[in-house]
DNA sequence: TTTTGAGTTGTTCGA
DNA sequence: GTCGAACAACTCAAA
C-alpha cells in the first residue's frame, strides 16, 4: 500500500519506487484527516479536493479515499497489504502521527522514502553538528550538499487495486498539470524573476508553491533543471527557503506555536478592539493591505511581497500577535505551508531565524507606491478605489490607525524586550 | 578561545 | 527628485 500524504504525485516517487519493488500490485491510499481539515476555509479544501482528483485520474480512478484518523484508519485498509509506504514527514504533527500508525501497524511494516524536500531535513549542519540558524551560510552548505537526481517512477507500473467502500470525492476539476505551468515558467518569466518577483501587479512569480505544498511537484524536479543565470539563482534560493524553514522546525518543532526567539515573550501586544476582523476582512484604509487580504480570501492565494506588508501591518501597526496573523493565512491560503508559513511570519515580527532589524517597519504607503507603481493591483481587488488613477490609490483611505504614530509605538515596544 | 566579517525583502531625514 | 547616513547592537559562522 502506498499511503500519499504530501506527496500527491506519481513522477519522481521514491515511496512508490520502493512500493513498486516489492509488489506488482498496491493499494493507493489517502486519508481525509479530520484534525488537519478542522480549520482549513473553502479555498484550502476545494484545492485539496482538486489535487486528489489529479492523483486519482493517474491512478486510473483507483486512489481509495477514506476519512479518519490515520491511527484507525490505515491499519484497517492494509490489513491485506505486506507493507504500507510513505514519503517521511518532518512536521511536528506528521512525526507523531507516524509512529503512532507505525505502532498500530504491528506486523505490517512502514516504509519511509524520500521527503517533500531536496535535501532532508536535520541533513545540513555546520562543522560542529550543529544546526544552522542564518539562511545564507544554510544555502550555501545546502547546495554544497547537493541531492539525489530525479526518480524515474511511473503509475502505469503498478497494477493499483480496485476500490471498496470509502468517500467519494467531490465533482471538481483537477488542478492543471504542474508540469507544463514549470515550462512556462522556466521559459518566459524566470529571466526576469530576480526583480520581477517583487511585482504584485504583474504575472511574474511561479504560482507552484501549493504544486510544492501538496507534492505534486517535487523540488528536486525543478531544481534539476535550473542553472547558473540571476533568475535561476534567485528561484534557488526561494526554494532553499522552504529547506531552511523546514530544517527550523525539525529542529525546534515548538517554534510552530512559540517565539523562536524567547526573549519576544515579553513583547506586549494590543487587546483586540475589532482591528483584527478589519485586519482579515480587508478593511484597514490602507490599499495595498485591504487588497492582499481581500486576495486571499478571494484566491486562497496572496503574492510573496503583499504577504510581508500585510503581516507587518498586523504585528507592528495593530501590535497583535504574529501567530493570530499565521493561523489566519494557514486556514486560507491553497500552499499553506506550516514551515515556511510560521517562519515567514516569525521573520517579520522579528521573533524568529534571521530576524528583521527592529528597526526596520514597513510602510504600506511607501511599499505600495514601489512595488505597485501602477496601482493596479489594488484596483483590482478593492473595487471602490477603481476610479482612483495612478499611484494615488495607495492614499489611505479611512484609514483605522495612523502609521507614523503605530511606527513609533512599535518601535518603543521592540526596545522594551531588549535585552 | 578569540577574532572577524557578515547578516533577504526598510524608512526617514537632511543635504 | 535623489542620495547617503543613521537607525543599534547582536548573533552567528567560520577561520
Amino acid at each position: 500500500m502506498i499511503w500519499f500524504r504530501r506527496d500527491l504525485r506519481t513522477a519522481d516517487h521514491p515511496a512508490l519506487l520502493s512500493a513498486a519493488e516489492r509488489s506488482s500490485s498496491a493499494i493507493g491510499l489517502f486519508v481525509l484527516d479530520d484534525r488537519l481539515l478542522a480549520s482549513a476555509g473553502k479555498a484550502r479544501t476545494d484545492y485539496l479536493h482538486r489535487c486528489l482528483r489529479r492523483l486519482d485520474d493517474e491512478l486510473g480512478g483507483r486512489l481509495h479515499v477514506v476519512r479518519g484518523n490515520p491511527v484507525d484508519v490505515v491499519p484497517e485498509v492494509a490489513a491485506k497489504a505486506d507493507s504500507v509506504h510513505i514519503s517521511a514527514d518532518y512536521g511536528p504533527y506528521g512525526r507523531k502521527r507516524d509512529a503512532a500508525v507505525e505502532k498500530a501497524l504491528g506486523d505490517v511494516e512502514l516504509v519511509r522514502s524520500g521527503s517533500p524536500y531536496a535535501v532532508a531535513p536535520g541533513r545540513v549542519l555546520k562543522g560542529d553538528g550543529t544546526p544552522f540558524k542564518v539562511f545564507t551560510p544554510f544555502r550555501r552548505a545546502w547546495e554544497g550538499h547537493g541531492w539525489r537526481k530525479p526518480a524515474e517512477t511511473d503509475a502505469s507500473t503498478v497494477d493499483w487495486v480496485a476500490k471498496r467502500g470509502g468517500e467519494e470525492l467531490p465533482d471538481v476539476e483537477p488542478v492543471a498539470d504542474p508540469l507544463p505551468l514549470w515550462e512556462k515558467f522556466r521559459d518566459e518569466r524566470l529571466p526576469d524573476y530576480k526583480t520581477a518577483r517583487d511585482r504584485p501587479d504583474l504575472d511574474a512569480t511561479s504560482r507552484l508553491s501549493p504544486y510544492l505544498r501538496w507534492g505534486l511537484l517535487h523540488p528536486r524536479t525543478l531544481l534539476a533543471e535550473l542553472g547558473d543565470d540571476e533568475g535561476d539563482a534567485t528561484f534557488r534560493s526561494e526554494l532553499a527557503w522552504r529547506e531552511f524553514y523546514a530544517d527550523v522546525l525539525w529542529h525546534r518543532p515548538e517554534t510552530a506555536t512559540q517565539n523562536y526567539d524567547a526573549k519576544f515573550d515579553r513583547m506586549e501586544h494590543d487587546e483586540d478592539d475589532g482591528r483584527f476582523t478589519a485586519w482579515q476582512e480587508g478593511r484597514t484604509g490602507f490599499p495595498i493591505v485591504d487588497a492582499g487580504m481581500r486576495q486571499l480570501l478571494a484566491e486562497g492565494w496572496m503574492h510573496n511581497r503583499v504577504r510581508m506588508i500585510v503581516a507587518s501591518f498586523l504585528v507592528k501597526d495593530l501590535h497583535l500577535p504574529w501567530w493570530w496573523g499565521a493561523r489566519h493565512f494557514m486556514d486560507h491560503l491553497v500552499d499553506g505551508d506550516l514551515a515556511s508559513n510560521q517562519h515567514g511570519w516569525q521573520w517579520v515580527a522579528g521573533s524568529g531565524t534571521d530576524a528583521a532589524p527592529y528597526f526596520r517597519v514597513f510602510n504600506p504607503i511607501t511599499q505600495g507606491e514601489k512595488f505597485d507603481p501602477s496601482g493596479d493591483y489594488v484596483r483590482r481587488y478593492v473595487p471602490e478605489l477603481r476610479d482612483v488613477e495612478g499611484k494615488a490609490v495607495h492614499q489611505p483611505h479611512d484609514p483605522i490607525v495612523d502609521h507614523a504614530h503605530e511606527r513609533q509605538v512599535a518601535l518603543a515596544r521592540y526596545g522594551a524586550i531588549k535585552s
